[in-house]
Parts: C-alpha cells; sequence; structure tokens
DNA sequence: ATGCTAAATTAGCCTAGGCTAACAAAAATT
DNA sequence: AATTTTTGTTAGCCTAGGCTAATTTAGCAT
C-alpha cells in the first residue's frame, strides 16, 4: 500500500514496536508516557493507524501491529539506530543523538540515508588477522 | 529576544533572507513562488514575522529584515550551508543535499551541529610550522 | 486620466495533532 | 461484592499552517 505517514504516525508506530519488542503489552497509558503525550492523542492516532491497516486493537485492549504495520515500525526503526549510531561516531553524546536521530529518521531522503550507511559500513571488524 | 520560530517561520525568514541578498525586492509574490506557496500563506507568516519584530513591510510593499531578523535569518541560512555541504561531503547530490540540509536545519541541536562543523574542519590550512 | 492586469490583502475554510473535561470500563483493594 | 483507582474513550476546543474566493491597491498602457 505504501502509505506514507505523517512524522507524528510514524513516532506512534515506532513506539508501538519498541514497546512490543521489549515484550510489553503496548498500552495506551504506556504509548502516552513513552511519547510525552496525553492518552487522548494516542486514541487518536491509534484510530488512524487502524484506519490505514497498521495496527490491530480490541477495545480497552493492548494494540498489535499488523504484518505491514511490523515492516514499517522496523523500517523506522532502522532508520532511527542508524542515525544514531551515526551522529554518536560523530562525537555527539548519546542523549542527543537519540533525540536527533528521531527527527531526522521522517525527513531524510533515501538517497541521503543510503550514503550515511556506506559512510557507517566502511569500518568492519577489522580483516581478522589469523587466530579464528 | 531569542524567539524560538516554528520551522515554517524559519523557512520564510531565510528565504526573504536570500531574495535581499540577491539584490532582489522580497515581494510576497516571490517569496510565495520560491517557496511553492500560495500568496495569502505567505502574507500569514509575515504577519506573524513582523508581531516577533523581525521584518518590517510597507503595506503593499516589499520585505525587509530588522537587525534581529538579519541575525537569524543568516544563522539560519549558515545552518543550511553547513549541512548542504556536509551532505554533498557525504556523496549526496546537490539537489538531495539541499533539500535534506533544508528540513535538517530546524530540526538539529546545537551540538550536532557543533560535531558536525568540526568533522567539516579538520582541513585546516595545515599547521603554519615556525613563523610568528 | 482611465482602465486593465498583476500583486497584496482579507475573510473564512480545512486538516493534523495536540489538549481538557466528562464519561465508561476494567482492575485492584478492601 | 463493593468501592476506588486506573485506564480507555469520546466530545469538543485550540493552534499552526496551508488553501480558495473575493476584494483592494498599485502599476502600467493606452
Amino acid at each position: 500500500m505504501e502509505t506514507k505517514l505523517s512524522q507524528s504516525l510514524e513516532d506512534y508506530l515506532e513506539m508501538i514496536h519498541m514497546l512490543r519488542m521489549e515484550g510489553k503489552v503496548a498500552r495506551v497509558k504506556d504509548i502516552a508516557d513513552a511519547l510525552s503525550v496525553k492518552m487522548p492523542s494516542v486514541a487518536k492516532a491509534i484510530a488512524e493507524l487502524k484506519k490505514l491497516g497498521l495496527v490491530t486493537q480490541e477495545p480497552y485492549a493492548g494494540v498489535e501491529l499488523t504484518k505491514e504495520g511490523e515492516v514499517m515500525a522496523a523500517s523506522i526503526l532502522n532508520r532511527h539506530i542508524l542515525l544514531k549510531s551515526f551522529l554518536t561516531r560523530l562525537g555527539v553524546s548519546e542523549e542527543v543523538a537519540d533525540k536527533d536521530a528521531c527527527c531526522m529518521e521522517h525527513i531524510l531522503s533515501a538517497e541521503t540515508l543510503s550514503k550515511i550507511e556506506s559512510f557507517m559500513k566502511p569500518v568492519r571488524p577489522a580483516p581478522k588477522r589469523r587466530k579464528r
């Protein structure tokens, strides 16, 4: 379907994914706290994501990602991880790198992302000198 | 005063600055065209910037930056230039670098910007041996 | 000078994405 | 089991930042 999400919806999707990966139930309250917004904002966002077929939710229960939502969330998270480690490599502190990565992940073009990826790669684990 | 501008207002301010630097009169029409928005949107933005004391405008005439607006616009533009050349150095094409810089310029923390600056600098003119 | 065109403004609509307040359901405590 | 607390939902407000349509002004050409 390739629905282009807003930054805000991307954030919600990503957060749901992170919570689920930690084995937690992604409850409205948790999402709200994690993103520093209020519960009704989360409810609205979830309604949107449901309409887009990216998540499912039984009333008054936790949120689950659909296959498609899973894929999309994973891609966002990958961008986040890439960007954070990139910034860290430039010497930016963990905390700030995380915050800035969080903004950048929504806006950078595929080309820029791929160049950043290339920049990060070349430091491969050193050509294993002997020793197994 | 240190008013924190929205991304959108930063864009308007920056564009006005660019037009003025090219010696052009920054007319509503020009700004609208340059930013791909309609004139009424520009009018609204200018009204805001006026309230903030960043620009002046006689009714039905071109827009001028105030001292403060000038300073702020220059800082935005500097960020833009820094980021664009940074991306270019990473191998991103001119066009995309420009577009992505345009987004990044509004969101990156001071820390990240300074680290990027450091990354770009190291090409200093070689440590003048001797000589004063 | 008059009238036409282009530019600027104003009024008012729309959407996204926050919020609060009020209510409903579920969970936990007693 | 009843009550309280927590969580979820709904209704409805607000703002920023776009837009269109309608009006006003300015700048030219005739």
